[in-house]
DNA sequence: CTGAAAGCGCTTACAG
DNA sequence: CTGAAAGCGCTTACAG
């Protein structure tokens, strides 16, 4: 059907080996020998069959991409990033959706989704670090954020703790002393929930001001929860003049709520995020946030997964990297 | 390294052939033979290899997605359904992002990508029917997007200048007289931003309201360009009551940008888009903008292009797919 | 520098 | 109902 090597070996007059050669950059070729087998190879148009070469090789050419749902937009906007970076590195990225559960994120690890792909970039949002030790498989795994910190783990993430704490920093340099946080998850202490609570206590107590237990409202990530958040705080009675939400949609979210309940904002309570996803500079009022430095996070993690692959990188405990961030004052909380 | 069927077939006594008969469910075996087969390949954690089988069958199950960038909320949520409505039929979805580059689009078309998928949903930006045509192979092809409306494709679309003309038409019952239109493509009329004008503009004539040229503005369609846009309309002191983005990223820009210079929404000027993307219920003031049955998009494409695959559809001709719409009114525009 | 041969792990006719 | 053989299109030692 389609043209093979074996095509333009004889269209060439040359062994599949020497075709196959020319191919893959093999040095030592004779100049004309390279030519005739170029020549035959733009003439008959043909394209090397990646299934075949997968198969002989063991390379895919693919990178395997495990995030919740592409519909959160701190995710979209990273995979985007992250098959811009591996584009330009001649690989593709496969995504899989986990929508968080352990089932999907355990299939990803192994079975076909595995040998589609050369290596991993993993977004555990459930499993645990032995759970995943005892899946992984051999071939390179790279974890994003900060579910799992484990030695035995190459990870890219960020500075949440510090990040979470500079922004808490910020909303009391401003006056602000009743600050409600929204997202929490209190069952863990060490995701990316957990780290980022660490940094507003942490930046609370540095101020001396008291944390108050009926402030935090645990909610999934996502805008109707985090309007529903503020709802029920305010419904309690609990008093507070600015929010913390533990990412931009969660903030977004509660920001409308107050809002449409004739809440001044910042007047009355100032909003903040975490993420700087693109709308939140286009929100009404525009939200103050932490940049994470997406950029970075995505080309650092696929060149550590492509050193992993290519052998360049042999470390035996896994590699910790941390982007840095940037806090971005905006209307919602100047 | 791995087990293969031969091992699987070694430990179960019996031949290559019988392990792939049970593989692939055909129906004449001895139960008792492929109870021993299952056994074996649950006791040795077989894995069938999906290389392999492509190699020899031809097919991938996987399906191509090209869009423009996932970081575009509405190719993201997109993107999301397309991948779980194909999840569910055993197929996964490998996404390239043009950027609108007619270079990367034409790529698309065949080559490695093409020759990865079994099938492609494609959403073409710049190329148009003919280029599509020349290159498009012999493997199963759906449009997405009407960009190409052309009798020798698969398309899913939706009523664009339908609810275009719905929209403009609650938006003059409302009152509004001026309308402003943000996201104009002028030299296209066939394309997504060419439905909607026309369905604005006949809705305009049909309420016996003058069309004013100097009310449409031209952008790409982003949230910084439906600001610029705002801003640009309003240094040229043209009047309006009303702004009517092509999309919602536009109109959620637009919007920013007056709430920015101190103009009320809705009081004002009314703004309204197009996509109902998640971000449009919880701006503030939420966003008025049609629905376009996502959902049923993503469910209708992938239907059309494994049909197309399994050969359930055969129609010479290109099957052409509307899904309907929604008004959604909200607090921008009444 | 180039060629002939083997083999990656499956599926697919073809026998029986 | 099941087996033995061929072959999908490449890459990879191994010769020469």
């Amino acid at each position: 059907m389609a043209v093979t090597m074996n095509d333009v070996a004889r269209a060439a007059g040359v062994s599949l080996k020497t075709v196959s050669n020319v191919l893959n950059d093999y040095e030592f070729i004779r100049p004309a020998t390279k030519q005739r087998v170029q020549d035959a190879i733009a003439e008959l148009g043909y394209e090397a069959n990646l299934t075949a070469r997968s198969l002989r090789s063991g390379k895919t050419s693919m990178l395997g991409l495990v995030l919740s749902d592409l519909s959160a937009p701190y995710y979209a906007e990273l995979a985007s990033r992250l098959m811009k970076a591996a584009s330009r590195r001649g690989y593709r990225v496969l995504v899989e959706q986990s929508g968080a559960e352990a089932s999907v994120e355990l299939s990803a690890l192994h079975g076909t989704f595995r040998q589609l792909t050369d290596g991993l970039l993993f977004t555990p949002l459930v499993l645990d670090a032995d759970a995943i030790a005892a899946r992984a498989g051999t071939k390179p795994l790279v974890m994003l954020g900060e579910h799992i910190m484990d030695p035995r783990f190459d990870l890219v993430t960020m500075k949440n703790g510090e990040a979470a704490a500079a922004l808490t920093t910020h909303l009391l340099q401003a006056g602000r002393r009743r600050i409600a946080v929204i997202g929490a998850h209190p069952e863990e202490s060490t995701g990316t929930a957990g780290l980022r609570m660490n940094g507003y206590r942490k930046a609370l107590e540095q101020a001396g001001v008291q944390f108050d237990a009926d402030l935090v409202a645990p909610a999934e990530w996502r805008r109707d929860t985090g309007a529903a958040a503020v709802a029920g705080l305010m419904a309690s009675g609990v008093q507070f003049d600015a929010v913390f939400g533990l990412n931009d949609v969660l903030a977004l979210g509660a920001m409308h709520e107050l809002l449409i309940r004739g809440v001044n904002v910042p007047g009355d309570v100032a909003v903040a995020g975490f993420d700087d996803i693109d709308e939140a500079r286009f929100a009404s009022p525009s939200l103050t946030t932490i940049s994470p430095g997406m950029d970075e996070i995505a080309e650092r993690s696929i060149s550590l997964l492509l050193d992993r692959i290519g052998g360049r990188e042999t470390s035996g405990q896994g590699v910790h990297m941390e982007s840095g961030f940037e806090l971005k004052i905006r209307e919602s909380a100047p």
